[in-house]
RNA sequence: CGAGGUGUGGCGCAGUUGGUAGCGCGCGUGGUUUGGGACCAUGAGGCCGCAGGUUCGAUCCCUGUCACCUCGACCA
């Protein structure tokens, strides 16, 4: 027995090697694989199944604000990417371009996108006429490229999925609110829905999206105490409506540029479920987002009894739940109960001819490895127990985060605790780059977000000293 | 792009002081099993990352290169 415990998972541990342990899990739950490809992962059914139920999440809410998705082109001219001076020097080192086609050079490179908003605003400055025609709210679900030198499943791939958000609005207030609204709908999808607790904040200068006159954020905690960025959205004003000459005659006759906005969230999320929630028996995903939400484990393939009971309850759950039955005949029930542990199904339901005799199943969570038992006739409150699941995975997520949350008024104290994978850091700051940059030299850890909820934890700046002008919260990133 | 590490069946590793390779897991087939990773039998699968060089002969030595991993710098 002891023997076995010592191979119980094929996992590296989760406090001994988290890099480790994160590849692991990438790969052994399926969810992606390295491809020929250099920087570019194939995304696996299983895996694929989680992006298109964050997909639906997130474009739904979308739809209900009134975004419309479109479809723009992959290939952008290069003197198209070189209009907006500072979006070029942010983008340009990690641009792929296609010189060379039909085998004859190109009279004009094309850039592959690293991201759209120039190609957006050169169509809409053909769409946009008058003030009427405003606001234009178009999103796209595409891939994008950018030449990353190192490369991480999910976290950082050189191709990566994501949607990205391109509005233009009559006025900078409209725009600023879209802005703001689309922020919110990020965090609520990634709490409620990937039970992933967010900080909303504004990114400081540094920080800031190439072009943009506002990037906020959506900032999660890691388990080993790193922030990954979940989401941003930018308001730009009319950095690019100038350059682009998107304008429209406004109300007074006169001649204005619009207000833009882009927001956008990537299959990093997905590393984000990994990260936020796996532990050492494997993935756990959150039943709103889970591809299986119930995996029916027959004990006893060879009796029929059990088969058709399992059938059974598989009809009754299959048209509110995701449910699925493992008829591999070729595994032990012991190794699927590891298995689907392993790809972080949240319920499992086991059923053998013990629970027939009394009428019941034996369930057992994916979150606490509670295991009892259900009368067949309260079959349906399963529903219950997911959300409880969901609750629960969202909870201990946020217990995780505020013990991986320090207040520090020193740069001792700062790098004291940055050192420990203390996780965030709430620190005073006084506005300034030269501060910012400063912490990063000395502590390594950047600025994630001034966050909206402020707190005002001393008077002057962690750094330099002089008054404060806000909280930041630091850390190191993915 | 800086520092370090690793490349040998699908995965994890041995190994040959230079004579073209072995183990465990996994996989195929047949059978017995199935309430926490079952067992027996039998079988398939590798120009030893790639390219040069040295040598009668290279998986092993030399040079280069590529890929992957970790830590930095950069980014979603």
């Amino acid at each position: 027995m002891s023997k076995k415990n010592e191979y119980v998972t094929e996992i590296t541990n989760i406090e001994d090697d988290f890099a480790k342990w994160y590849t692991d899990i990438v790969l052994k739950a399926e969810l992606a694989d390295y491809s020929d490809t250099k920087g570019c992962i194939v995304i696996r059914p299983y895996g694929y199944k989680i992006w298109e139920n964050i997909k639906n999440c997130i474009d739904k809410e979308l739809k209900i604000i009134g975004i419309e998705n479109t479809s723009f082109p992959l290939l952008i001219p290069e003197s198209l990417l070189q209009k907006e001076k500072e979006h070029v020097e942010g983008f340009a080192p990690e641009v792929a371009l296609v010189t060379e086609a039909g085998g004859k050079k190109l009279a004009e490179k094309l850039c592959i996108r690293p991201t759209s908003e120039t190609i957006f605003m050169s169509m809409y400055s053909k769409w946009l006429k008058s003030w009427r025609d405003l606001p234009f709210l178009y999103n796209q679900w595409c891939n994008v490229l950018r030449w990353e030198k190192e490369t991480r499943p999910f976290l950082r791939s050189r191709e990566f999925l994501w949607q990205e958000g391109h509005t233009i609005h009559e006025t900078e207030k409209e725009a600023r609110e879209l802005t703001l609204r689309i922020l919110d709908i990020y965090a609520e999808v990634i709490e409620n829905n990937l039970a992933m607790p967010v900080i909303k904040g504004k990114k400081t200068e540094i920080e800031k999206f190439s072009g943009a006159q506002e990037t906020y954020t959506v900032e999660s905690l890691m388990y080993d105490g790193r922030a990954l960025q979940s989401g941003t959205s930018h308001y730009f004003g009319q950095n690019f409506t100038k350059p682009f000459d998107v304008k429209f005659q406004n109300r007074n006759s006169e001649d204005e540029y619009a207000y833009q906005t882009s927001w956008g969230t990537s299959t990093r999320l997905i590393g984000g479920i990994i990260m936020s929630h796996g532990d050492n028996r494997g993935l756990k995903l959150p039943p709103k987002i889970a591809p299986i939400q119930i995996i029916i484990v027959p004990i006893s393939m060879k009796s029929d009894k059990v088969i058709e009971k399992c059938q059974e309850i598989y009809d009754k759950l299959s048209n509110q739940f995701r449910v699925k039955i493992d008829l591999r005949d070729q595994y032990s029930a012991g190794y699927k109960f590891n298995d689907w542990e392993m790809r972080g199904v949240p319920i499992r339901i086991e059923l053998g001819l013990r629970d027939i005799e009394n009428n019941q199943l034996t369930i057992v969570r994916r979150d606490t490895f509670e295991k009892f038992n259900l009368k067949m006739d309260e079959l349906l409150k399963i529903g219950d127990i997911l959300n409880k699941i969901q609750d629960n995975m969202y909870n201990t997520c946020l217990e995780h985060n505020m013990k991986k949350t320090s207040t520090v008024t020193t740069l001792n104290e700062f790098q004291e605790k940055i050192n420990k994978n203390q996780g965030y850091i709430k620190a005073m700051w006084c506005g300034n780059s030269e501060c910012e940059n400063k912490i990063r030299e000395i502590t390594g850890a950047k600025s994630r977000c001034i966050p909206f909820d402020q707190e005002k934890i001393s008077d002057i700046c962690v750094c330099c000293g002089k008054k404060a002008k806000e909280m930041v919260i630091w850390g190191r990133q993915y």
